[in-house]
DNA sequence: CAGTATCCCGTATGATACTG
DNA sequence: CAGTATCATACGGGATACTG
């Protein structure tokens, strides 16, 4: 098959739907706090959340879960109580959005070792 | 390194391949040129480019083809003629890349009406 | 045509201290 | 515990002019 009629399954060139999913995840921390947020534990507390990401700044952290938050991904559960208690999660717009996640990261350990 | 246990397909959260990944096209308009390199015309020189992606500018696209040459994502062909003619293109792992290029524009299309 | 060379700037992120 | 407030900074990227 040749190069020529290959078409993109997307509709990409006026991009919209690519655009609208980088306004997403893009971000230093966004997918990697998805990510996170899946696995055997994908209820997970500010400061637990803070140190499974490592180098990330409270500042940042917070700025960044409200952003997920304001556009659906992930779900902020407050517990009224003394001393706080807030508990994050994956949406299902955000569970939707794992698949691609995992898809970029196979890629990255199936391609890291390529001969370049 | 780390003691915590996780079932993602991936080895994330000491993240690999996922970072890895990422460090290969993040930045504003990298997937958006790999995306432009396939299609109808997959080899397309630089000013043509330029014009396909709109506002960049020659500085950005100039540096941003050279980080995706020397990553191994595109191939630079160059005519030795005046006035110049250089070729861009997808090598064969750029076009690997494709699949999830193409997943990330798939799920921005279905999900960009999603009710928030 | 295909870039460089400069200069400039905004925004994303960091560090630290403080609070309900 | 779960954040804000404040200040500082780095770097990606833009605009323009110039060159082989």
């Amino acid at each position: 098959m040749s190069e020529e009629t290959f078409d993109s399954p997307c509709e990409l060139r006026g991009d919209t739907g690519f655009a609208y999913t980088l306004s997403l995840v893009s971000g230093k921390y966004k997918m990697i706090i998805l990510y996170s947020l899946t696995g055997a534990t994908p209820v997970v507390r500010f400061n637990e959340l803070k140190r499974r990401l490592g180098k990330i700044s409270f500042r940042t952290l917070s700025l960044t879960l409200k952003e997920l938050e304001s556009d659906g991904l992930i779900i902020r559960n407050e517990y009224p109580q003394i001393p706080p208690k807030v508990e994050y999660s994956l949406s299902a717009r955000g569970q939707s959005l794992i698949p691609v996640l995992d898809m970029m990261c196979e890629w990255g350990t199936v391609h890291s070792n390529d001969p370049i």
